[in-house]
DNA sequence: CTGAAAGCGCTTACAG
DNA sequence: CTGAAAGCGCTTACAG
C-alpha cells in the first residue's frame, strides 16, 4: 500500500505539504496542491485512517446506535444516515443495542469508548441516566433521534402533535367511536414515541368530547402481525370503532387486514390511519402521518456533521417535520 | 480520557506489560495480569482503536457492505452479523452500496481503502470485476455472501436446489401449471440470485413434464406491492396457474393478497410458495424455504474473524442450509 | 516474564 | 507558502 511519503517524493514536496494538500487544511500554493493531487490519484494514495486520527484527533466517522436492525423504520432511517455521511466522506460504525444486558453495557462501556468515532447518534433509544453519562463523557457530539432526552440534543417529530392530528382527521371525517392500536408498555421500553402519541390522540378526543374508554386502546407490538391482532380485538367489541388509529403503518396494515378477515370493508366500515411514511402505506392506498424517515436519517447526519466541525455555525432545527397523506383508508363513518 | 501510560503507573508495570495483558498477546505473570486488569477497570481504561492500529496493523473492526439497508432480509442478516461480531469485540463499520454510480466508485475506490477494517463481507452484490479487483488488493479478507463469486470466497445458499425444492414441493402436491413470481432482469443486477432460483425451478419442471411457459413467469422487483403486481397478472391468464412460487416471502406475501383481491381463496384455489424465512410469514400462514438469514450473518461473522486471525484453522464450509417450511399457503389443486 | 525503545503513518505547531 | 521535527498512543521485536 502506498504512503504520504511517496506520494510526498513523487510530487516533489514534504509530507506536511501532502496532508495539507489533501486534507485542505493550511496554506498550499495551487501548483503544489495540483502537484500532489496529480500523484495521489496516479498512486491511489488514501490516507490512513488509524495515522491521520491518531495524529489529528479527528476520525471521520460516526458511531450510530439502533435497537433494531431488521424493521423498516429503522432501516430506512439508517439508509438516509448513510448516505449523508458518506457525502461528506465519513464513515458510519454500527451498534445494535439490543435488549441483552450484557451485550448493551458492553456498547456503553467499551465499544463506544474506543475513541473509533468523532460523534454518537442514537436512534429512537431510551438511554438510562447512566447510559447517557457514558456518551456524554466521550467529549463529542451526541444527538438522539426519536423520543425526547432532556439530557441530550435531540432530533425528533412532535409525536404529541401527531397523534392529535390522527385524531382530529378521524373526528373531522364524523368519527366518534375510535380506537387505538399502540404500544404496550413493555414495547415501550426503547420509545417513549408511542405514549406520546396516544396522549396528544387522546387529548384530540377529549377536547372533541369523543369518548376515551380503556376498552377502546389495544396494546401491540410494532409489526403487522401484532397489529392485527390488536385490531381484531376491538373489531370483535360489542360497539365496534368505526375508525382505528395506529401508532406505526405496519400496525395499521395488520389493522387493515384483520378487517378483511372480520368481514369488514376499509374505509367504508373501518377506517384506519396509521403513522410512518411506510413503503407498503401506498400499497394498501393507507392513510398516514408521514414522518419522513430517511428525511430524518438525513438530518441527523448533518446535525451530527455540523456539530462536530468546528466550524458549527447554525444550530439545527431540532423538530422534524410530518405530514398527513390522506389515501383511500379513511372516510365518513357509515351512518354519516 | 485515561491512557496506558496511567494504568501501567497505577499496576506499577511498564505500558508493555499493560499492553500484553490486556491483549493476550504474549507472556504476562499472572499476578502482574491480575494487577493490570485491577488497574484498568478501575480507571475505565478503553484501549485507543486509532493508537492501537496504527502500531499493530489489527483494527478489530470489519467492513460490511449492503445493497439496501431497508428491507428485512438485508437488516435481518445485518444483525446476526453484528451480534457475531460484537461478541468477540469487533466493530462494524456499514457502507451501503447504492445505484448512484459516484458512489459506488467512492466506496470501492476510497471509503474501503482507508485501512480501517480488517476484513470485508459484501452481502448479496453484484461486483464487477474491477471492484472484485479493489476488495482483493486490499490485502485482507473478504467474504462474499449470497451469489456465487468466483473470484471470493463465498458464502452461499444453493439458491439453484431452492428453486428445486420449491417446485418438488408443488409438484409433489399435484400441481402441474405453476407460475413463477421472480426477478425482471433489470431488479437482477444486484444478485445473480433470483436467476438461479428460476432455474432450479424450471429444471424440476422440465424433469417432471410439467409447463415451462413464458406467460407463467412474472417478473417483478422483491416488494410486496411487486409482487401482489406480477401475481395478479398470472391470476388473469385464461388458463391460470393453480400454484406460485414466489423468489422471496415479501413476493409471496403480495401473490396471496392479490389472490384474494381476485376473489381466490389460498390455498385452495391457488397454491403459494415463497422463500427466505420473514418473519411475516407466520403470520400469512405462508409455505417457504426458510434461508435462515439471521444465521447468514452470524455465520459470515464467524467466517470473517476465522480468516482474520493468524491461527484460522478450519475453513468454514461455504454452503449455507435452508429448510422447507409447510404451513398453510399450499394444497394439492381443486381437482385432485 | 519484563522493560526500554523504536516505530506504526500521519498532522501540526513552529520557524522561516 | 513550505519543511523539519515532534508527537499522537499504542505494540512489539529485542535484550535481558
Amino acid at each position: 500500500v502506498v504512503g504520504i511519503e511517496e506520494v510526498a517524493r513523487r510530487a516533489g514536496v514534504s509530507t506536511a505539504t501532502v496532508s495539507r494538500a489533501l486534507s485542505g487544511r493550511g496554506q498550499v500554493s495551487a501548483a503544489a496542491r495540483a502537484r500532489v493531487q496529480a500523484a495521489a490519484d496516479s498512486l491511489g494514495y488514501v490516507v490512513s485512517a488509524a495515522a491521520s486520527s491518531l495524529a489529528s484527533g479527528r476520525t471521520r466517522n460516526v458511531g450510530v446506535l439502533v435497537p433494531f436492525l431488521d424493521r423498516w423504520f429503522f432501516g430506512t432511517v439508517l439508509s438516509g444516515l448513510s448516505s449523508g455521511l458518506m457525502r461528506h466522506g465519513y464513515d458510519l460504525t454500527l451498534y445494535a443495542v439490543n435488549a441483552d444486558a450484557a451485550e448493551r453495557r458492553a456498547v456503553f462501556e467499551t465499544f463506544v469508548r474506543r475513541r473509533r468515532v468523532d460523534g454518537v447518534i442514537a436512534i429512537s433509544l431510551k438511554l438510562g441516566d447512566d447510559e447517557t453519562e457514558r456518551l456524554l463523557e466521550l467529549g463529542i457530539p451526541v444527538i438522539a433521534v426519536g423520543g425526547p432526552n432532556p439530557h441530550l440534543t435531540t432530533l425528533t417529530v412532535d409525536d404529541h402533535a401527531i397523534g392529535r392530528t390522527a385524531a382530529e382527521h378521524l373526528l373531522g371525517l364524523g368519527h366518534r367511536r375510535i380506537g387505538h392500536v399502540g404500544a404496550a408498555p413493555e414495547y415501550d421500553v426503547e420509545f417513549r414515541i408511542p405514549t406520546q402519541r396516544r396522549q396528544g390522540f387522546e387529548a384530540a378526543l377529549t377536547d372533541a368530547g369523543a369518548p376515551v374508554a380503556a376498552d377502546l386502546f389495544a396494546p401491540s407490538d410494532f409489526t403487522i402481525a401484532g397489529g392485527a391482532h390488536a385490531a381484531a380485538r376491538l373489531l370483535a367489541l360489542p360497539d365496534r370503532p368505526t375508525a382505528l388509529f395506529a401508532a406505526s403503518d405496519e400496525m395499521a396494515i395488520g389493522a387493515i387486514l384483520a378487517a378483511r378477515e372480520a368481514g369488514l370493508r376499509v374505509p367504508e366500515d373501518l377506517s384506519v390511519i396509521g403513522v410512518d411514511g411506510h413503503e407498503l402505506g401506498e400499497f394498501f392506498g393507507l392513510t398516514t402521518i408521514d414522518q419522513h424517515p430517511r428525511r430524518q436519517g438525513e438530518r441527523a447526519a448533518a446535525a451530527i456533521l455540523a456539530a462536530s466541525e468546528p466550524d458549527a455555525s447554525a444550530e439545527p432545527a431540532a423538530e422534524l417535520p410530518f405530514e398527513l397523506v390522506v389515501r383511500a383508508t379513511t372516510a365518513p363513518p357509515a351512518g354519516s
